[in-house]
DNA sequence: TTTAAATTTCAGTCTTTCCTGAAATCACGG
DNA sequence: CCGTGATTTCAGGAAAGACTGAAATTTAAA
């Protein structure tokens, strides 16, 4: 399947965006092939469109549906595996933000209380010091929590807080 | 000067984390060891207590310093640079993001831009696509938009914000 | 079953990024 | 303006990560 330059540009920007936040380049391109790709498309179809080995292209995916971005469905008749992406964005980030917490911000939670409880019976590390440790975990505590009190809020209320911008600050004066 | 087995295991997990968000373990490392430290420390400090070359503290602390993490102080009547770390972590939190808005977002935003444009005049690419590419710029701009006031509002404010949680969203009904 | 298509695994290779150490440059006191 | 110590630059090496292609496995139709 051949792509169109202005969708080719996007997937290469999207590729490139990609490693800067620690996403392989394949994945990313494979993603936003999919997010914008009209119809479900095969993995063959994918390894064409964007000349990477099919095994690359299988392993992505699996990488992708391990973030909840890409699912799989069937055609009648068609023993291939059809990939289609969320292409609801704000799901999308949702996910994103999911993912990124579940796998970084936790373990990171967890091995600050860690050495906050090893800091009790540390006596060389000095106080300042194990202060701005405990400091660091309360601030991510605080904003992970803030996190997912805003996830669980309806999407269209979440819209109209954010459509506010700083009006909200004055009603809650 | 030797770390403590608490600062180390705070730098160390630090590091692994900086590589999954696409930065360099030196300079995360070395960002966390400022961080922390109760003192401003000299560039050969920093080399000694991580075990990395001096040239490569040199580079990952020109890094920080353009994400403006970093300054640069001096003791009297000692040539040295003394580098410290901002304290504050709301200050480091915002720091970053704005670091990244500009260096990732906006691009993004040009290049999607772009790519609208481009649309116009382009026969090939399906309307939905071009629509899709549309939304996802559309949805960019607003985010962003939404970050820079949430960026403007006094620190106090905000925080009264983030505390309230979903009683916000009774407020506005 | 058997067979063939579809998919996955994985060892090896390639790329990219990071880091080092030597040399160059800079900065300041004498 | 020379010399010493501090800092930076940069070419090359090392490490990490990504990608490929062949072989193995799975799947389902015949």
């Amino acid at each position: 399947m051949k792509l169109t330059p202005t969708v080719q540009r996007c997937i290469l920007h999207w590729g490139e965006m990609a490693s800067r936040w620690g996403v392989s380049r394949s994945v990313a391109q494979i993603h936003a092939l999919l997010f914008l790709a009209p119809q479900p498309l095969t993995a063959d179809e994918i390894a064409e469109s964007l000349s990477v080995a099919r095994s690359n292209v299988s392993v992505s995916l699996k990488e992708l549906q391990s973030w909840d971005l890409v699912s799989v469905t069937h055609v009648l008749g068609d023993r291939r595996d059809y990939f289609q992406a969320r292409k609801d964005i704000w799901e999308v980030l949702a996910m994103i933000m999911d993912g990124r917490k579940k796998r970084e911000i936790d373990p990171t939670v967890q091995t600050l209380r860690e050495c906050v409880a090893e800091g009790k019976r540390d006596h060389e590390t000095p106080e300042e010091v194990k202060e701005r440790i405990a400091s660091m975990l309360e601030f991510i505590e605080e904003v992970s929590g803030w996190y997912e009190q805003i996830r669980s809020m309806p999407r269209p209320t979440l819209l109209k807080l954010m459509r506010m911008g700083t009006k909200v600050a004055k009603v809650i004066g």
